[in-house]
DNA sequence: AAAAACATGGGACGACGTTCCATACACACT
DNA sequence: AGTGTGTATGGAACGTCGTCCCATGTTTTT
């Protein structure tokens, strides 16, 4: 078989990784093969290692479109209101955003890279960004503390956060279903932030 | 090939079981096969399946051991002092008992189970067991507030920091490393319990 | 001593990620 | 229109995996 042509080198590449999720938001990661994405696009597998290094690297770069729409999402959520109003939309939204494809979203959590290899540091870089807008949105409720400070329980929200979502989208401990993995996030900052306000009163008015 | 009947059944499952858990410990879930547990123990690959249903089966049972281990150590903390301090020295011995075998400890992450297959009910009933120490330790912290409400508490508490712990043992975040998860731990479980004071005022002495 | 029971090793199967290469097609040039 | 060159591609191949199966040879019973 020769050159066909029938795809652009970028229409080939959205393909695959159209294909690629689409297989892990019904099935999970367990689902996934190269022979698998390589069937449904009817190309060979052979063809995806002339697009990607390996599916390790298509995989990333999934993740990487799933980080960034999270991102952007976060970034356009409202910032009316009361500081623990705007915080708790965002942890609302981020929650909505990992339950509208659980399967998908699991892929952070299940996705290993190989031996030795190391996750890129622009990957590092994109999860770094997702706490900017809990750190924002958290700055009046600490005016009196130094930005480290505020960053450190901005990073310890976010991690208590992403932890409970990722408990509750691994099928391993079903019972923390949707349901109840949104009240324990909700209550989980409802109370984080009395307590940052009892540790740290906030001088600002607050509703 | 015969019976050699060197070992019993007995010792075999448990050379089984303690050569699969020397592997995951130092290499993590991905360099287990049957073929490695085979050699390490000088049988062939086929022998486990006498002893075993399957390999998922095998790391249920190491995972349920992990899980028994961790609630053996959860019961025997000191329960002096504060319910705050005891609170907290709970978690601390939580946290410590993940970073001792970090791999090991992420098997209970990474192992998902095949296809159609759900986690048997035991191994519910084991995490569920996890949470008893905190309920209780947080009993007096919440009076006036019904059992129902204490255990969503808990809940909360204990996911978060199962979920903090998941992020800072899995490599793939490598930037949180012990020492930032063992802080974010603290920082969540002394903010979490200065909101839960605020929101239900004690009337017990406290510390 | 013979027979039954059975633990075992080793081979086999299908699926996996990945690599490789002959080839058939698209394109540029005459 | 014909020729040549480059290359995208399909398919085969390799080593690994989990799992299954069964002839074999040892232990236990009769």
């Amino acid at each position: 078989m020769g050159r066909r042509s029938i795809h652009t080198p970028e229409e080939l590449r959205e393909l695959i990784i159209d294909a690629t999720t689409t297989i892990v938001e019904q099935e999970g990661l367990e689902g996934l093969s190269a022979r698998e994405i390589a069937k449904r696009i009817g190309y060979s597998p052979g063809t995806l290692y002339n697009v990607f290094e390996n599916l390790d690297d298509l995989l990333l770069i999934i993740e990487a479109r799933l980080l960034d729409e999270l991102a952007l999402r976060l970034e356009g959520t409202d910032t009316s209101g009361s500081p623990s109003e705007r915080l708790r939309r965002l942890v609302g939204t981020y929650f909505a955003f990992t339950q509208e494809r659980p399967k998908l979203w699991n892929l952070l959590n299940e996705h290993r890279m190989p031996a030795g290899r190391t996750v890129p540091e622009w990957y590092q870089a994109k999860l770094d960004k997702l706490l900017a807008p809990l750190d924002e949105a958290m700055t009046p409720l600490l005016l009196d503390s130094d930005p480290s400070t505020r960053r450190q329980h901005a990073r310890t929200l976010w991690a208590s956060v992403h932890g409970m979502t990722s408990i509750s989208t691994a099928d391993k401990l079903s019972h923390v279903t949707a349901h109840i993995g949104r009240s324990l996030v909700d209550d989980l900052v409802q109370t984080y932030l009395a307590g940052l306000e009892k540790r740290t009163p906030a001088r600002s008015a607050h509703s």
